[in-house]
DNA sequence: TTGAAAGCGCTAACAA
DNA sequence: TTGTTAGCGCTTTCAA
């Protein structure tokens, strides 16, 4: 008979082998023991009991018993990007050292999705929530609230939450003026008609983008047009049928481009894929979003960095007041020049034999 | 006084609300009333009263009862890795498809770290665990097993339980070989001493990627050495030392390149970013792993995609099986030419208002 | 310094 | 067709 399954020692075990009740063992185990007063031999009895059976609580009892789990959530909308993975792995990191448990789910951009999703996680006693880039972060505040539970937006705020964004309009000029930047040497000149805002759609990341990209580039360029604007949405195929809709229609691409994301640009590589080299020879590209291969494209690519780790500690250092003030916290992107290998959390994880 | 942290309705309230038992509304609001012969008026009763008030069941408190939870685990090393975040991806479609609550979370190659995120899951009665890029999964199986808890290992196999990996050894007979081919109308055929190894470590992964690779080469090319096999971890900082100090020494990078991850490659990247195109003019590389930004760099990149849609279809099935046979089990993984752009998990994810 | 007892919300025999 | 009851493993008064 193999040790299959074999049941998990409780409280219950170690209370009739130390002799001690249930509650002793209880406090001992949580470490509420000193303050409990209880003797240090007892304790160290239990302990040594406790780890001679391989104790460990189970959570699920505790949780229901505290009414809170020891979980931290943090919604996103999807895990395979770059940004979103990372904001991933800083967040856990965050957590773990808080002594609790990460829960990462994603939730697909879809409204429905997000409520779904946040109520599950509500019913497994969830203590806070992380809620990063929701369609819809006051439907999702509703549930929090309802079920008293802290909340931050990230990424997209809300009305009804604190928020802590990325500065969208700030870093979207730095974009476009890096973008037109680049065309001051080149033989003619980038003219207004030439530079182009492609991806994201509705939300207020995309419109803060379009702001600052159209504010910035009247500036420098005296003039911009609804048509240099096609929000595609956030997706590659959309994005791509796009580029070659324009290209069917101009006979090339625009010199400048702004790309709303590293999504929307997976949309320009699917286009590059059919077409030659010499598409893409003369043009720069701007991208809200940072992929060091990205940065290494066979053109000029200027990426722009935002700042998840800062974004994280701030949402936790606002989660953490008693009663945090229903505001947006604007954090500073970062402008990547072409060429940049940039580090990121990766970096701080040991590499045992290597 | 605004609804804050209301309680939320039990099924002792609906009890009362509708005269019936608690056991009754349980029945009726966990879908087992029909087997309980409930009469079909009485659910549709609590069934609104639930609605009106919406009630939603503590997972916890069923969890403790079922001593299971409806959360079903997958460990990885990293989030913020194409691969792995790719994984994540179709392991939350699956676990949804199938009505339970997917956990995602990363132990940063850490054995120790694996060990404890991997108690904490059983704490929390996890039903079935995946275990991807563990260092160490047959300590894991241990836990798992002690807790009779199913589980399967991914990408990295153990001796104990289930293993779905990829197949290193012909993946990277197949890159090489396509290394080696992209040579074939140069100037100057590919030497041995040209085509190294860069990346990975001591771990089944890595030894049978460099077994394919001098395996090919010697039949291609005559020839390899130990110098050609530079395992330098799975970090990019610790690559791109590697790359720097053969560049100092040769002063110039192999033509052939094969590369063991793209966590490697950004340390080519790094490297990249502190030297002149010309540096990059006459080299091939391969990399073994996939990144749409990374097939479009300015020199030819051939790629390899591992399927991980397909090895977690195969690792869901085999999860499923009472008593899956311990053996490994090897998908094949495709060769993705250099200027192409893959489609993704993502594409299949609706974009609204696109 | 410790123990007894109640209860978190739910499920599943068993009875009726 | 439905209700009664016990209990999952833990924490926390309150009493000793």
């Amino acid at each position: 008979m193999k040790p299959q399954g074999k049941k998990k020692a409780t409280i219950y075990d170690l209370s009739v082998l130390s002799g001690c009740s249930a509650s002793t063992v209880s406090a001992v185990l949580n470490g509420t023991w000193r303050k409990r007063r209880i003797k240090e031999s007892t304790a160290e009895l239990i302990q040594g009991l406790a780890e001679q059976h391989q104790y460990t609580a189970n959570l699920q009892a505790r949780g229901l018993r505290n009414s809170r789990s020891g979980l931290v959530g943090l919604l996103l909308p999807v895990h395979d990007n770059r940004y979103f993975s990372s904001m991933a792995q800083t967040f856990e990191a965050q957590v773990r050292s808080h002594g609790k448990c990460p829960v990462v789910v994603s939730a697909s951009r879809d409204p429905q999705e997000e409520l779904a999703t946040v109520e599950t996680l509500i019913s497994y006693s969830i203590d806070e929530l992380f809620i990063a880039g929701a369609t819809d972060p006051d439907s999702v505040h509703g549930l929090c609230e309802a079920a008293g539970i802290r909340h931050i937006n990230i990424d997209l705020p809300g009305t009804k939450a604190p928020s802590v964004i990325s500065d969208n309009y700030q870093g979207a000029r730095l974009l476009t003026q890096a973008i037109i930047k680049r065309f001051d040497d080149a033989a003619s000149p980038l003219k207004p008609e030439e530079l182009f805002l492609f991806g994201g759609r509705n939300d207020h990341a995309s419109r803060e983008r379009i702001k600052g990209f159209r504010d910035i580039k009247t500036e420098l360029l005296g003039h911009d047009s609804d048509a240099c604007i096609q929000p595609t949405g956030y997706s590659p195929g959309m994005t791509q049928k796009a580029f070659e809709a324009f290209y069917e229609r101009e006979g090339k691409l625009p010199r400048g481009l702004f790309i709303n994301s590293s999504i929307n640009f997976e949309g320009l590589l699917r286009f590059m894929a059919q077409h030659p080299h010499e598409t893409f020879a003369d043009i720069v590209v701007g991208c809200y979003d940072y992929d060091p291969f990205g940065s290494f494209l066979p053109f000029p690519v200027i990426m722009i960095r935002q700042d998840t780790e800062s974004m994280l500690a701030k949402a936790f250092e606002l989660i953490e007041e008693t009663r945090p003030a229903v505001k947006i916290h604007l954090i500073q992107p970062e402008l990547v020049h072409p060429r940049t290998a940039l580090k990121g959390p990766l970096d701080s994880i040991r590499d045992i034999d290597a």
